[in-house]
DNA sequence: CGGGTTTAGTTGCTGATACAATCAACTAGT
DNA sequence: ACTAGTTGATTGTATCAGCAACTAAACCCG
């Protein structure tokens, strides 16, 4: 329990340094790539991150505000939006990705066995799923 | 990795709600419960917990301030502390333990198997040590 | 249609944490 | 025993997160 939360911190601070992102942006930039052209509502994004709803729309007001991310209304409902990488956000992504990879060996991958990774991987995804729920 | 974090902010919540604890402040108590009677120095406690030095100064605060913990000048070294349970504080983590231990078979043992505890248990203590330094 | 309910997202507020700078006590080297 | 450097701990400041309360749009059903 320790060990995964030191791991989160030692790359939030890494990648902090290196590409000016906090993890948990990083993730979202991810997401929003995976997304692609059409854009993602902020409750899926919510839903597939660590963050509760309030803590999202901070997160993405402060990607818009670093001109990462584009929004717009939904076009089929009036109260919700479809976020979208714009070209800046595609670049900061793609710059980062060195950095990025980089941590995750040599805070976390590195330390594992091909065996380990792959428990730990579909264990976690067994959790993740239940936990939301 | 997303997991993992799922799990802790639960279980904080979970802990938070039943014992009035967070798991971080759990997590204190019990590594004073683990030490006893003579006491531990604060930083050993960091070392051993997700919080760096600030953080723990506010955390024993707290702590001290609800009079679970007692600390004292350590005799052989004029700047540092020996803390330890009180009586008090040691009443409360008896009393959080069957939350805890629930709150963790729920969201986190109860989805892996024998094998996969294992697995993790060794893994995440290989990567504790590994990022600390 | 029209009223009640649910859902998407935002905002006020509070609390916890980290980082950097600081203070105080210990240690070494001369 | 004095100075320089190190180490233990605290504090000022800023940021980030969550909860709970709120607004507004959409849905449902008689």
């Amino acid at each position: 329990m320790v060990g995964s939360v030191l791991v989160a911190r030692a790359m939030d601070r890494d990648l902090q340094r290196q590409a000016g992102l906090a993890l948990a942006e990083h993730h979202l930039l991810a997401m929003l790539n995976e997304a692609g052209e059409q854009g993602i509502r902020p409750t899926d994004l919510a839903l597939n991150s660590t963050l509760t709803k309030s803590g999202l729309t901070r997160a993405v007001d402060r990607l818009e505000a670093l001109g990462l991310i584009g929004s717009r209304v939904c076009p089929t409902d009036g109260r919700g939006q479809l976020l979208a990488l714009t070209a800046k956000g595609r670049q900061k992504l793609r710059r980062a990705a060195p950095d990025f990879f980089r941590s995750v060996a040599q805070h976390f991958a590195d330390h594992l066995t091909e065996r380990e990774a792959e428990t730990l991987a579909t264990a976690f995804e067994r959790i993740a799923v239940a936990d939301r729920g």
